[in-house]
DNA sequence: TTGAAAGCGTTACCAG
DNA sequence: CTGGTAACGCTTTCAA
């Protein structure tokens, strides 16, 4: 079956190839009349013929020739992690509503891999792109930049990026909040647990923990253990047990994956929450609440965050200014972080 | 800064327009050799003018006039879902390298909604397409076949459609599997839960239970509840309920959200695995060792069935036959299968 | 309100 | 091996 054109709309409704395009290209009003300067009847016919044959808009050629292609890339470090996957089907769906298409592609915390595949999707001229920059990402991103490509930052800042649109989560309020919750609930020596990603979220997470732990006088025990996504799973027990032996009493974890991590060290160790050791779990996850107590977590706005980054990206497109939104993160309380009298 | 094109390459190099598309479209044959009738000196120069000027293909241009893109496009029925997420990254990884750019998009189990992503990404002019099907999703799907546009099924099959590559769990065998081992376990009141999606893989899986009942003699025994994503939660823990005063004494569950629903209502009902009822769930999942007794399952190769269907469908697109690959599937052990006495 | 014609950057075709 | 030139299907002037 050939492929019809807008020349092939244009022969059957006897009408120029111009006509046809702009009432293709024409968005409805609030009254649901077309926006064109094209007679309402010849619209209508237009419309009609163009169902009528199956006509669909070849994207290339409109790209080619307008330089728009109505397709965002989004860069997440990887799609199949429960948080980006969650909020990528939130971007997925605010995009399609806004009429663009989404190309997906994973940086995979490599800024090679993040260059090469902002090469790909910079080739396949995307009007915008929405990434979670990871660390040595800036020259990448200024490749975007650089070709007046509008990108919006998601849960990681980057620094010094003047023309870039940010939707991210006020981290430094998460780790506040969950350490907060600790200490109001009686526990003094609260550890934590985190990668050498280098990446804003993290170690903003991190200013929280400490701003807690400070304003509470319990500075000098606070301590941070850092471990990397290869070693993080030996790396993890040796914290616990070690800081079993110290006499921590509590540990925030800030990602999910670090989380996991300390649930399955402890049931391996024989150890529970609240009673051994309480916790304080960052994103959503099931076992948080199937686990044999339940877990106090974190979680983002991932709903908003999706939907607003794309906002913030499309406002861009259309040559609005670059905003930077902070959201809110919120706290689920669990049986984890309830101060028990220890019964051994 | 203005984009660079062929021409500029070609004038800066000294040759001709053609002579650098031969160059940038050529593949490196085994040796690292440049495979085109060029001049390798020639090449060379123009490669590393190329490389010089930041030359970057513009797809757009070279899909209108070639008709290929470079592009697929995946769509499951919901990206967020932890099975297609998993997925989706292999299948990222593969298309990746071997080329391919890769547009995601949800069909969020709606026939309307996948014929409308269809329509996208064929506006688009994807190279090929690998798609999770969901009921009703036949006239969608033959859109894309009457625009020859290859098409991979991938985890749930379609009959009739003799022109489509397919990639497939053995979900028979998955069911029978998971049965088989309650069986030999020594369970005999064994019921399963499913949705009524009317999806080949959940059918099959259903088969699979049947079968092994069948062979065991206890096809008076089987049972299937079914349930639809908005009601699973409350009906789940009815079957639970019931199944309990009736004497079931295991389930088999054929997706991981029903797992993770029984494990929820189990817990809420403060009933035990395997002491009250021993649970074989599906897929994989943190839960799995994470809940008070570790989770029996069943797991998809995920890595092989992103690969594989890349491979088939870039097959495809390269005018080689469709095939059609059948995956088996994994048992995982855990504690939720092992008989033990009641002890109240 | 309508239409003719000029490209957008590539690749395909045909000559040399 | 190399180069000229005509498409590809659309949007965008510009003119009627």
């Amino acid at each position: 079956m050939k492929r019809i054109t807008i020349r092939d709309v244009a022969k059957e409704a006897g009408v120029s190839v111009t006509l046809v395009s702009f009432v293709m290209n024409a968005k409805r009003d609030k009254d649901g009349n077309l926006d064109c300067p094209v007679n309402p009847e010849t619209a209508k016919r237009v419309l009609q013929v163009a169902q009528k044959l199956g006509y669909r808009r070849n994207y290339a050629a409109a790209s080619l020739r307008s330089g728009k292609s109505n397709a965002i890339a989004v860069i997440p470090n990887d799609i199949s992690n429960k948080f980006f996957a969650g909020i990528s089907r939130c971007i997925e769906d605010k995009a399609r509503a806004m009429g663009y298409t989404v190309f997906f592609a994973s940086s995979d915390e490599s800024s090679e891999r993040l260059e090469s595949v902002i090469d790909a999707v910079l080739a396949h001229n995307i009007d915008g792109m929405i990434v979670a920059p990871c660390t040595g990402g800036e020259a990448a991103i200024n490749k975007a930049i650089d070709s007046k490509v509008p990108v919006v930052l998601l849960d990681r800042d980057v620094e010094n990026m003047p023309q870039v649109g940010r939707v991210l989560l006020d981290d430094v309020e998460a780790g506040r909040m969950g350490t907060e919750l600790l200490l109001k609930k009686g526990f003094r020596n609260i550890e934590m647990i985190s990668y050498t990603l280098g990446i804003s979220s993290l170690s903003e997470r991190e200013m929280g923990y400490r701003k807690a732990m400070m304003d509470h006088d319990k500075y000098d025990n606070a301590r941070v253990h850092y471990t990397t996504y290869g070693d993080a799973a030996s790396d993890v027990e040796k914290f616990i047990k070690n800081g079993i032996d110290r006499g921590v009493d509590a540990f925030f974890l800030p990602t999910y994956s670090l989380s996991a991590l300390v649930l399955s060290a402890m049931k391996k160790l024989g150890l529970r929450t609240p009673e051994d050791l309480a916790i304080v779990g960052f994103d959503e996850s099931d076992i948080y609440s199937l686990y044999t107590t339940t877990v106090t977590h974190i979680v983002q706005p991932l709903k908003l965050l999706g939907e607003k980054s794309v906002e913030v990206l499309v406002n861009m497109i259309d040559g609005k200014p670059a905003e930077s939104i902070i959201l809110k993160p919120e706290l689920i309380p669990g049986g984890s972080t309830e101060k028990v009298t220890k019964n051994k």
